[in-house]
DNA sequence: CAAACAACCTTTTTT
DNA sequence: AGGTTGTTTG
């Protein structure tokens, strides 16, 4: 038997190529440190860059940005993959300002947006229609309770099985971690594990009516992404070869499906570029896992790495602070951030109120303060656990007359009223959508589930369809008054030569009578209607707008955008995972008490308390002058039981000499 | 039998 | 402020 014979693969494939320029316009070596330099200026191959937290990881994915271009790559055979649209914006617009309008020509985007724009190309050679429609996180639990409810029937174990929200996070997990279903459960819901058939056989059918309805939630669009990139051997190499230099940044934040793509992406050339820092891993509940930055070496044999190390954003007092954090993870890999800054700047504060509203006022006289002192509205930001914790902040603010901003938490889109528009919307794009038609469905008076579903049983199935939709089937199924003037404002929208102008208009025109029957605080609903209807009119296509609604939904609601017209500054109010990679003069952190911040429910975890902490650095270096800690002293946490009055043990366990103490009392 | 209503529960963080 | 559950109404 002869041995096959052996391959020798040419590290310079045809693809990247590329050569030093003998001159650039951009003086590389003096706009940057050594190994920001030699990230930039690395052309082909694996390279992980270790990058602290305010070391000028944007900087370095400008300016490489800039190199490439100026190597003579075609910008459109660039690709920057990153955590969120506006990110990868901002880095290819300060490109173009560095070098000149061709970096706005490389492609970026996030994982979803990129999957999504590949797999509308390719759909039908997977099984699916290109104009499928793209599930968010509420539309697939929706589907996923209404497949529940039938599943269980009548069973008697019904509570004992888990809710749409909790199947839905053990679907997800298994899909972004290539595991098990059963092994997640093992993993963190243990106590779910005698049902791990039974949820498989849910996701089997869960996946099945994605299927046929045609419809795509989040991880399908990476899933599938991935599943067409090892299937089809052609669309792999003419994808790897149209993107020869590839940027990843966050990778501390990407999941399994996530590094399974940037290999597949790559496997023509192998020139990928990843940037990150383990310290602010902070997406795990999303499968992300730091590891996979310890993997890269692994995943991609011969990588360089690159560690930057200078920090250019805090004083060394906030730096000291931050450093002390993160020293006291378990589980570290070794960093030392500096600045030559020197010793100036004042310490971080830590700041406690005898309750919440105190807490409010403290925060709104000192930004009130800063602003007299001359520090831009703009330049200042509050920071917080979760979405809801800015409540009473915001009322404060409001008071004084300070506009903000507010990103994370709840947003715009997910609405109950929005979502009702985005549905009819939704039907007429994709008839087979079955979750919508149930939402407008349900919102006729006499229908309930029941009546909903053998209307949709009877779309699916092809008995009617919108055009021939009338009162008279409809009374064959169940009576009600609106279910004429639904029927007909669908049939007027449902051609394509109506204007998304004129849909919207229709459609408001029957949902507002609706609305003011729903809800009582209909008139504030009423603005988010309008804003709604003014995003719209930007989109020529449907389908576009209800992608954009889906992948990259505005944060801002009514009352900020309004906020924001009339004045030209505004105070930045975020949850601290939006904050992610961003940087302001003066940082409040507020809710710093132990069992709010860390979260009560990561007490007991040890892997998820050292993400509480990795948050709580994240929070902390985003700071460049001024950092502030605030925390309210005696909340009463339902959940427990408990009276929560410690300050959060990350600030709690801190030196004294790094910070001081404050206490805000009454005149 | 299906829908409407009223009383709890439950609430990270995001694409 | 939403959903889920149990009860009453049509």
């Amino acid at each position: 038997m002869n041995a096959p014979p052996k391959v020798f693969t040419l590290r310079r494939s045809s693809s990247g190529g590329a050569q030093p320029p003998k001159q650039t316009k951009i003086d590389y070596k003096s706009a940057l440190n050594p190994a920001q330099y030699e990230a930039v200026t690395t052309l082909d191959g694996p390279i992980l860059v270790i990058a602290g937290a305010g070391t000028g990881k944007t900087t370095t994915l400008v300016h490489r940005v800039s190199y490439l271009v100026e190597c003579g790559i075609d910008p459109r055979r660039i690709l920057l993959l990153t955590f969120t649209r506006k990110s990868s914006e901002e880095m290819l617009r300060r490109a173009a300002v560095l070098l000149d309008g061709r970096c706005e020509d490389v492609a970026g985007g996030t994982f979803h947006s990129f999957g999504n724009s590949l797999l509308r190309k390719h759909a039908p050679q997977i099984g699916f229609g290109s104009s499928f429609t793209i599930l968010d996180q509420g539309d697939s639990e929706d589907v996923i309770n209404l497949l529940r409810t039938q599943y269980l029937g009548k069973d008697a174990d019904k509570k004992r099985f888990p809710r749409k929200n909790t199947l839905n996070a053990v679907m997800s997990k298994s899909v972004n971690t290539l595991m098990s279903i059963s092994k997640v459960l093992e993993n963190e819901y243990p106590h779910y594990l005698e049902q791990a058939n039974s949820i498989e056989q849910l996701k089997e059918r869960y996946d099945a009516y994605k299927v046929k309805h045609n419809m795509m939630d989040y991880d399908d669009l990476l899933l599938h992404t991935v599943a067409l990139l090892k299937q089809f051997t052609g669309v792999r190499e003419t994808t790897s070869k149209q993107y020869a230099y590839v940027m990843v940044d966050e990778y501390q934040d990407t999941n399994k499906l996530q590094s399974e793509l940037v290999k597949l992406l790559c496997s023509q050339h192998n020139n990928v570029m990843v940037v990150g820092d383990d310290s602010q891993s902070i997406y795990s509940f999303r499968g992300a896992n730091f590891r996979n930055i310890m993997d890269f070496p692994k995943d991609f044999p011969g990588a360089k790495v690159i560690t930057i190390e200078e920090n250019y954003r805090s004083t060394q007092p906030i730096l000291s602070l931050t450093n002390q954090i993160i020293e006291n993870a378990t589980e570290k890999f070794p960093k030392n951030l500096f600045t030559q800054k020197g010793i100036t700047g004042a310490k971080p504060h830590i700041v406690a109120a005898h309750s919440e509203n105190y807490q409010s006022q403290y925060i709104t006289e000192k930004i009130l303060e800063l602003r007299e002192d001359g520090v831009s509205l703009n330049d200042i930001a509050v920071l917080f656990r979760n979405g809801y914790m800015s409540f009473d902040l915001e009322i404060e603010l409001t008071k004084a007359n300070i506009p903000f901003v507010k990103y994370g938490g709840m947003k715009f889109i997910e609405a109950a009223h929005v979502k009702d528009i985005i549905s009819h919307l939704r039907v007429v794009e994709n008839p087979k959508d079955a979750v919508s038609w149930h939402r407008i469905l349900l919102l006729l008076d006499g229908v309930g589930p029941k009546a909903a579903q053998a209307v949709i049983d009877d779309l699916v199935a092809g008995n009617i369809s919108i055009q021939n939709l009338t009162p008279e089937y409809f009374t064959s199924v169940r009576s009600g008054e609106n279910v004429g003037a639904l029927f007909q404002t669908l049939a007027e929208i449902y051609p394509e030569t109506v204007s998304i102008q004129d849909k919207i208009a229709a459609i408001l025109k029957y949902y507002k009578p609706i609305m003011k029957n729903q809800y009582d605080d209909h008139q504030k609903r009423q603005k988010d209607v309008e804003a709604l209807r003014n995003i719209a009119e930007r989109y020529r296509s449907l389908n576009s707008f209800l992608t954009d609604m889906a992948l990259e939904p505005p944060s801002e609601s009514q009352v900020d955008i309004e906020a924001e017209g009339t004045d030209d500054e505004s105070l930045t109010l975020s949850t601290i995972h939006s904050a992610k990679g961003l940087e302001w003069h003066t940082v409040f952190v507020m809710y710093a008490l132990d069992g709010m911040f860390p979260s009560a429910r990561a007490a007991g975890n040890e892997k998820d308390m050292e993400e509480e902490r990795r948050l709580m650095y994240v929070a902390c270096t985003r700071a460049k002058v001024n950092l502030i800690i605030t925390y309210p002293m005696g909340i009463y946490d339902r959940e427990s039981g408990m009276l929560l009055t410690k300050p959060s043990r990350f600030i709690e366990e801190l030196p004294e000499s790094l910070a001081e103490r404050w206490v805000v009392s009454e005149e």
